[in-house]
DNA sequence: TTATATGTGTTACTTAAGTAGCAGAAGCAA
DNA sequence: TTGCTTCTGCTACTTAAGTAACACATATAA
C-alpha cells in the first residue's frame, strides 16, 4: 500500500492506535505499509482456511473476525480467538511456520492488510523494535486462551458464560456496555464457551428474570453489572458446598 | 552460576539440547549462566504460585514440572502445561509483566536455574539471537494450549484421553514408548484431560480389556499405537453418525 | 406484499460425566 | 513384620448438559 491510497490515512490511524503497532516510530511503519496490500471482505466470509495459514499474514483495520475451530463429526463450531483492529492473524503459524488447523471468518464487513509471510519475517528481522510490543502482545493471547483452556476443563457452562459477560463489559455511565459480543447470536455465544444453542438459551432466560441482563434478537446488553459479579461468587460458592 | 561450579557440564549439555537455547553460541550462555543459580527442588514441592510469577523465571536442566490451576471450590486441578528439559516458566508473566494465576509443582526431583524476570529481560534485550529460538518456541505453546481448549470444548472425555495417549507415544522398536506420562496416576491423567479420576479409570478398564494399553500401577505402557489411533477414529466416526 | 431464512423460546427425553462410598492391592516407612 | 498412605477397581446413584423437535418471531430478499 502507497501512501496515496484512499485507505492511507486511516490505516495509519488504527495502526497507531493498536497494541502491536501503536508505538512504531511513523517511517517503520510507512515502510511496512510498503509490502502490505488492502483488502475487503464481506461479512460472513471465510477470510482463512488451514492451507492458507503458511502462506499470508493479515492485520485487521476495521471489523471484527473470528479464529474458529469446528469438530467435523458434530459439525459443532468453537471459537478461539474473537480479533478486533489492530489483531493480526494467524500469529500461530507465523511464529513456527507450521500448517494451523483454523478457519478465520468475517463477523462484519472488514478491512484487512494482507502481506505473504515471509515478507513479514524478513520485516520483523530488520525490526527488532517490533519485538517490544509483540511478545507482551503473545504473552496475552497466551494467558487468554489459557484461561479459556482452565475455564472449559474447570467450570461449567453457567459459570463460563457469567464470566463471558463479565469479560466483555466494560463500566461507563449511565449504563454498562457490552463490548465485541453484543450482536452476538445464542449460537455464536455457544460457540465461545464450548456448549450449545440450547444450553445458552436455558442460562440466559435465567439471567432476563432476575433482570442482570436485557435480550431481543441480536442484541444483549447488561443491566447489572455487579449482580453479575455477585452470581459468579455465589454460584461457585454454592458448588463448593456440595 | 560460575563455570567452575560442579552443576556447569552438565547444565550446559542440557541447554545446547534445548530448543530455546540450543542455537546460542557458548559465550551466549555462559554470559546467561553468570546471571542464574543452580537450584535443586524434591519430587512434589511448590517451586511457583501466583505472587513468584512476577519476580523470579526458571529453566527447567532435569525432571519435570506441571503447570496447574486449581477450582478452589471443588479442590479440581488442571494440569495447564507439562515441561521437561530445556523448558522456562512462566513465560506468560515474562512476556506481559503481570502476574499469572497458576501454580508450579515438580513432578520428580528437581534441577532449575534461576534468575530475576528484570535479569531476564536485560538479556532478552541484549540478545536479540533469542528471539529467533523464542519466537518459534511461544508459537508452539499457543498451538499446544489451543489445541487443549479446543479438545476441551469439541470432544468427549474418551476422545480427549485417546489422544492425550496418542501424543506422548513415540513408535519405537521393539514397542512403543509412551514419554512424560507413563508413570502418572489416574488422578494425574485425569487433570490431563480436565476430567476426573473415576471417568478416566473406566476408560482405561476399557484400553486393558481390548489389549491396547498395559497398566499397573504407576506404570503406562501402550501395546497397540496403531489401534490406538484406529479407536480415535471409529469412535469419532460412531458420534458423528448420531 | 410474499416468501425465505435465521434466530428464539420451549418441551420432553437421553446420556455422558460426575459424586459418593467402599474394599482391596501396592508401595513405603518404622 | 506392622501400620499407614496412596493408588486402583467397582458399584450405585445424580445431574448438568446435550439431542430432537416444534411453534413462532424477526429480519431480509424477491
Amino acid at each position: 500500500m502507497k501512501p496515496d491510497s484512499p485507505f492511507y490515512p486511516h490505516t495509519m490511524k488504527a495502526l497507531k492506535e493498536s497494541a502491536l503497532f501503536g508505538n512504531l516510530a511513523k517511517p517503520v511503519i510507512q515502510d511496512m505499509l510498503l509490502s502490505f496490500r488492502m483488502e475487503t471482505w464481506q461479512k460472513g466470509a471465510t477470510i482463512m482456511e488451514p492451507e492458507e495459514t503458511v502462506r499470508r499474514f493479515y492485520v485487521l483495520i476495521s471489523g471484527r473476525v473470528k479464529v474458529t475451530r469446528t469438530n467435523p463429526e458434530t459439525g459443532r463450531e468453537f471459537i478461539l480467538f474473537l480479533l478486533g483492529s489492530g489483531d493480526g492473524f494467524d500469529v500461530v503459524s507465523l511464529l513456527d511456520g507450521r500448517k494451523h488447523n483454523i478457519t478465520v471468518v468475517a463477523m462484519d464487513d472488514l478491512e484487512v492488510l494482507s502481506s505473504p509471510i515471509d515478507t513479514i519475517h524478513d520485516w520483523i528481522e530488520r525490526h527488532p523494535e517490533f519485538n517490544k510490543a509483540f511478545l507482551p502482545y503473545l504473552g496475552q493471547q497466551l494467558r487468554q486462551i489459557s484461561d479459556l483452556a482452565s475455564d472449559l476443563a474447570l467450570h461449567d457452562t453457567e459459570t463460563r458464560l457469567t464470566k463471558l459477560f463479565l469479560q466483555h463489559t466494560t463500566q461507563s455511565n449511565p449504563h454498562p456496555r457490552l463490548k465485541l459480543i453484543c450482536d452476538f447470536s445464542h449460537e455464536e455465544l455457544a460457540s465461545m464457551i464450548g456448549s450449545v444453542r440450547t444450553v445458552v438459551n436455558r442460562h440466559l432466560q435465567e439471567l432476563k428474570k432476575e433482570g442482570i441482563i436485557t435480550a431481543r434478537r441480536g442484541h444483549l446488553e447488561v443491566n447489572e453489572l455487579h449482580a453479575l459479579g455477585e452470581k459468579l461468587g455465589e454460584h461457585l460458592r454454592s458448588r463448593g458446598k456440595r
